[in-house]
DNA sequence: AGTTAGCACTCGATAAGAGTGAGTGCTAAC
DNA sequence: GTTAGCACTCACTCTTATCGAGTGCTAACT
């Protein structure tokens, strides 16, 4: 059988108005509201063979029908249309994530909640993953009495300090010469190609006088290290799900917001994705176990070099050409933000901004 | 009326049979199990002398009766036996939150999921507010073209950084000059004291020559200065509460995780809470509008000098005795951990920790 | 006077049955 | 190929009946 063009349009009507209603959709409903000039029967026989082609079901005999995966799959590939952002909420997010002077992880958070806010579903964002940033300079700091600060700042600027309580003792003169030392040991290495089983003995060799300090300290250094590696999760928008009908059982929302509480699956979910836009429909998210849910996602770019990724996750039944306009048009100005810009390859003048 | 022996051991059988079974309590079942020597018919008489008190209610006429806020409040200041925490869960928590080098936020955090995995209800822990820190030194960094890092130490060793992405130019010694400056302006300032309206007519007196950067760089510094002030909301255990009878509803549930999402009047009702245990049992609630709800909290301290709460909420229906219990055994192994120990006030030796 | 057995009564919870209506599938006519 | 007509399906809603845990009251007992 084919998909010919009336097909396509039945097809298509029904995806919008399930979209809409959340309602299985009718015959009747179909040829009234869609004003095809076509009887209902007519479209019943048209919606019976898109049945055998596997883009319709129904839940019951009596029911209208509702679109399989794959009749997502082909609005989405194929059916559906452009949606054009309103310039007002284009205006919202231009204002609100095009700082002159952006903090970056502060920018990712706005960007997930206007996402949330806007779509009216669950949205996430990570961080991007910098790791090939090299050591700079390692600072072991002397504060109160029974805490330090450690300081460790790479080539990109990220740093990563840490409030150390201790109860080991030290004086001043330690604290540095154990600065020095990591620094000299780290400096310009990747912190992924840093060997933490090695790294105690190394210290211990250069320090051998402070070896109980070396002994408590390190270990809070190599966590840190790692720390750093860690792309960050921001999240908004769960309580969203309770206004979508599909999630309208307990059991549903409840696991549901259990499986948005797995952090750290969900980030290795999204740091898997391929870039650009993707969408995920049902079943294709098996890594994420959740076959009635989509997930759209984006990538942005922080200085041309290290990727982000955002998105959205809902019901397979979403507004896929307004929440993929939506996060496309985030992600833009997400990357223009991030951008080097011209303007600041040149050091020297004083340029006004 | 007098509330004689036998009325308070009833209502004590009653709050402690309901914490269990989520059920009203009928006279035959308290008159069974908990083995008062006395038949139904007599408990029925007390317990309707103590509905007519005011500690009992019972949902409708043929139900047994449930202890009404009256009755927790009684059971919580002088019915409720004191819990021991099994050996098992002490060493856990000790474990969890002794560090011999602990970092204080992690450390909260942890405390924060210990206390909703052994109580199975939803936790909060908040940092202190250090408000009363000094600036130490200020630093401002180059860093790629497009971004610096805004770096700021306080006294107690508090260290805040921020990546900043900026398309106003600037040289090396341009922000090194900005450092000096700014260090030089508000070293040994009190963060809550610096005039936030004068800070930028200050700076451009200073540094007549950058204007441009300096009104680009300024509203982040403010903004990076207020963010010290603020503390650090932790949560965990949010999706306990659908293990829960009385959030077994959408409505319920859907309010109650509203209500935990609104991060920022959570924190304002935790600082304002009395020091030490503190249970606050339905409408006792009204600050944070939760009538079904009992928030316990405690507060643990760093340094003997900053702050901090942590705590539990739940339905009033909780096990008041085994979850206060928890939460002290929590506060003390904080404070513990975040105790300027003698060993560290000489700052001299090189004592083993 | 306090305690207890007996009994009628209450009322939520559960199950079964009737009625409703949106929708389908099939057939025959256009 | 399209459409009108019609029997049939089935979730949903409303009503009614039944069940049982529990109360409140009264009268008898200790």
């Amino acid at each position: 059988m084919e998909l010919n063009e009336r097909k396509l349009k039945i097809l298509q009507a029904i995806v919008d108005d399930f979209i809409f209603s959340a309602e299985p959709v009718g015959s009747r409903t179909l040829s009234k509201k869609h004003g095809m000039g076509i009887s209902p029967a007519t479209i019943r026989n048209e919606m019976s063979d898109l049945e055998e082609m596997g883009y319709l079901t129904h839940p019951h005999t009596s029911a209208g029908r509702i679109p399989s995966e794959k009749a997502y799959r082909l609005y989405v590939n194929s059916l559906m249309e452009r949606y054009e952002l309103p310039a007002e909420q284009k205006h919202t997010i231009q204002s609100t994530l095009n700082a002159s002077m952006a903090e970056l992880d502060r920018t990712i958070e706005k960007a997930a909640r206007i996402l949330s806010e806007m779509t009216n579903l669950t949205s996430f964002a990570i961080t991007p993953k910098q790791d090939q940033e090299r050591l700079k300079y390692i600072n072991v700091l002397p504060v109160d009495d029974g805490s330090v600060v450690l300081m460790i700042v790479t080539n990109a600027g990220k740093v990563s300090n840490t409030v150390l309580k201790t109860n080991v003792s030290y004086t001043d003169e330690k604290l540095e010469f154990l600065s020095k030392v990591l620094t000299h040991n780290y400096k310009g290495k990747q912190i992924s190609e840093i060997d933490k089983t090695d790294i105690i003995k190394d210290l211990e060799n250069d320090m051998e006088a402070m070896s109980s300090l070396v002994e408590n300290f390190m270990p809070n250094f190599m966590k840190t290290l790692e720390d750093m590696l860690n792309v960050e999760l921001y999240m908004d928008g769960l309580t969203n799900i309770f206004s979508i009908p599909e999630f309208n059982d307990m059991d549903k929302a409840r696991i549901f917001l259990e499986r948005m509480n797995k952090k750290d699956e969900l980030t290795e979910v999204l740091i898997k994705r391929d870039d650009g836009i993707m969408i995920t429909i049902g079943t294709e998210n098996n890594d994420l176990n959740m076959p009635d849910c989509s997930l759209i996602t984006a990538t942005y770019h922080v200085d041309g070099k290290y990727v982000g990724r955002l998105g959205v996750i809902g019901p397979t039944r979403m507004n896929y050409d307004k929440v993929t306009s939506i996060i496309e048009y985030v992600t833009d100005n997400l990357n223009r933000t991030f951008k080097i810009s011209e303007n600041n390859n040149t050091r020297g003048g004083d340029a006004n901004g």
